[in-house]
DNA sequence: TGTACATCAGTGAACGCGCGTTCACTGATGTAC
DNA sequence: TGTACATCAGTGAACGCGCGTTCACTGATGTAC
């Protein structure tokens, strides 16, 4: 056995780096994170893992590719941060909706880079159909979601899932990029992002008439 | 009397501009909205207005100088648009709030180059506190127009002002940065930015306690 | 009304820099036999 | 197991380019008298 394929961080690497396009894309995210989702150029993202000015060409046809690929596994990651978060509706669908909400704002502390190159950007889905299906998938997570949570209402009062999903997804995306993210431009308020999303979906579910009634009101 | 202070536009100027900050605002927001709002160089915003390239540090300091004087006065321009929607509240609080959210919009469709100015330039509000201001100068509109929206509820179940505005604000920036931007990054829903936020707004308030009941429900 | 002078708002040439991209190349790896 | 060879994934030097910034300068404007 030999650890070639693998090595450890900060080790003497030969000739071939071994695994580029990773680092790469960890490198651009690590970018991102410094100076925003413009700041990171081919040649920074080359120096930052260790090769030369032409490597990257060998792996991506040029800045952009290589952003798309990094906001596509970020849709990727999140999609598994949200439906571990829904966890199929457990214990019940209310509670897991809310666990939902938490879940996206996590996400945008946690992950700022990778909230940034999903959304902030500017890549056209025309030009990369994939990033527009990874967006997609992960959307769908909130879509069934808000289905199943208003599955139990009668049909005729039963809201549209898809609006429904969109008007949880716009709140969700205005507070992480207003109030919850991690560089300089964070508008501060008087109160958590976590908590601001919380009652706003609190006050929308009963506008729906969609939250199951506890103690009255 | 003579018209060198005032220059048709497109006439023979002189060695002096004239107005050469106007230019160079106008010019910033020109190439904001053609290639974002990382979109545009100090070099190219000179030239677009016709000077050299040493010219605009006669007026500011650097590239980001200038864009938060973009910013600023975009803020100011969109406090406008929603002050005067709001109307003082005309004919009722109720119709003159819709109004409000639909003008929210129009300004980020209208103007996408101000809304990115104001929202997705990544200024610091500590290093342009003039931004800071103006920005809540805006926001105060939304403000009290939430504050008079819940004037005539019983004081026991009217909720907080701030925590309204924010649920607002955040709701219409979602829609506005999610689905009514002008680029190739809008996600494409079935139905108008405009609709969403309306069966937003009206859901919301429904949630409060906060909609006149017209017919029942 | 004219003149001298200070100040303002431009010019244009120059510089160093980093970027994107291409190129012939070369070391490492995989595979056929 | 060894060898020859094709392919892959890097190097590093080079190029043209536009940007930010500085500099001594200069034309236009405003003002004191």
């Amino acid at each position: 056995m030999t650890w070639d394929h693998d090595p450890p961080p900060g080790s003497r690497r030969g000739y071939h780096h071994g695994n580029l396009r990773e680092a790469l894309m960890k490198a651009a995210l690590d970018l991102i994170a410094a100076k925003g989702p413009a700041g990171f150029t081919f040649a920074e993202a080359a120096r930052a893992a260790g090769v030369s000015p032409a490597a990257p060409y060998r792996h991506y046809r040029d800045r952009d590719a290589l952003m798309a690929d990094v906001a596509r596994r970020a849709f990727e990651a999140f999609e598994a941060k949200l439906k571990q978060a829904w966890a199929g509706g457990t214990p019940d669908a209310f509670t897991a909706f809310e666990r939902v909400g938490r879940a996206y704002l996590d996400f945008a502390r946690v992950e700022p880079a990778q909230y940034s190159a999903m959304f902030e950007s500017g890549l056209s889905f025309k030009a990369f159909p994939d990033l527009h299906i990874a967006g997609e998938r992960a959307f769908n997570v909130l879509k069934d979601a808000c289905s199943a949570l208003v599955a139990g209402m009668p049909e005729a009062k039963r809201p549209p899932a898809m609006m429904m999903a969109l008007h949880i997804w716009a709140e969700a995306h205005g507070i992480a990029s207003l109030f919850a993210r991690g560089d300089e431009a964070r508008r501060p308020i008087p109160m958590s992002p976590e908590d601001l999303l919380d009652a706003a979906v609190l006050i929308y579910l009963d506008g729906l008439g969609a939250r199951p009634r506890k103690s009255g009101g």
